[in-house]
DNA sequence: ATCATTATTTGGACATAGTCCAAAATTGTG
DNA sequence: CACAATTTTGGACTATGTCCAAATAATGAT
């Protein structure tokens, strides 16, 4: 019933601190946000917090299923609040930018792989690469003038 | 027409040395293996490579199509000698171990993403999250005793 | 409200994976 | 063979993240 940020942490088993509802509140206003950004903004909220307890807290959301890590390669983790739907990401090679995409088939896409190899399967997760609009290069124009904030491979 | 891994390398503007034939046969024989790893296993063919070596051949053979890289969740990155096929990756959640899988749906699986956010895509990569035969609960025997070599999630 | 208990936060040290750099060694070339 | 270009080496450094024990804050019971 309760769907507060205190009751989503207390139905959890969690107590409620400061720290934690910030952390929360970061990762909802920033999808796919690292954990030292994730940092910053919530010292700007707050006034001080920890780079641990952020961690701490970060850890403690993905394990609850509050939260969800994905960890693009090149990328440190990122994390958002978006859970429980299994959906995928888009990653741009130039900028890292990172955007959803719900699945394509509907529900569990992939989930078959053509051969298991015997593993229980229980999660397909599909990261789509390439280049966000405002990386691509445009028609005619010279396409080097772009402020890459990630390295871009090649 | 020279396929030996002189002629690779040559073939693709390398020079051909010890460290570089070494660590190739190492990704070969070894594939899914960790930069580390690769040094240790060359060290044992070779007597000696550094660490810099190591990281600096396993970067060029990717950078020029001859392996490849991928890097699971919680895990270094991995490197093999498969290329070319975009093949996919079943991964066990609690020893680590890394499977190949070919792509379920034929060519380019879950290319076209339900919608590409306008970003132009060029590779949907896939990895499948699981338990490994070894690492499933048995039936109705003790499921405790493993030897995890990867921190279990949870 | 206050106290005791438990959970959380903090800061500092540490770990791991990887890169940067300049000097030394090796490779390919004329 | 000798020279130029490439590669290798080792050491310092960076980034991301974890471990630990002490200090602090939150919760539950008076």
């Amino acid at each position: 019933m309760d769907n507060s940020p205190e009751g989503l942490l207390r139905s959890h088993g969690l107590s409620v601190t400061a720290q934690r509802l910030t952390v929360l509140q970061t990762i909802t206003d920033y999808p796919h946000i690292t954990a030292d950004q994730a940092a910053e903004v919530a010292r700007k909220k707050i006034g001080a917090i920890s780079r641990q307890s952020v961690y701490d807290t970060l850890n403690t959301l993905v394990e609850k299923g509050l939260a969800r890590r994905i960890q693009p390669m090149d990328s440190p983790a990122l994390f958002e609040d978006r859970v429980g739907d299994n959906h995928h990401h888009l990653v741009c090679r130039s900028c890292g930018i990172v955007e959803d995409v719900d699945c394509s088939t509907g529900y569990r896409p992939c989930l078959q792989a053509s051969d298991d190899n015997n593993f229980i399967i229980d999660e397909a997760e599909v990261t789509y690469w390439g280049l966000c609009p405002k990386c691509q290069p445009k028609s005619t124009k010279s396409q080097a003038k772009q402020t890459p904030t990630r390295k871009a491979k090649s």
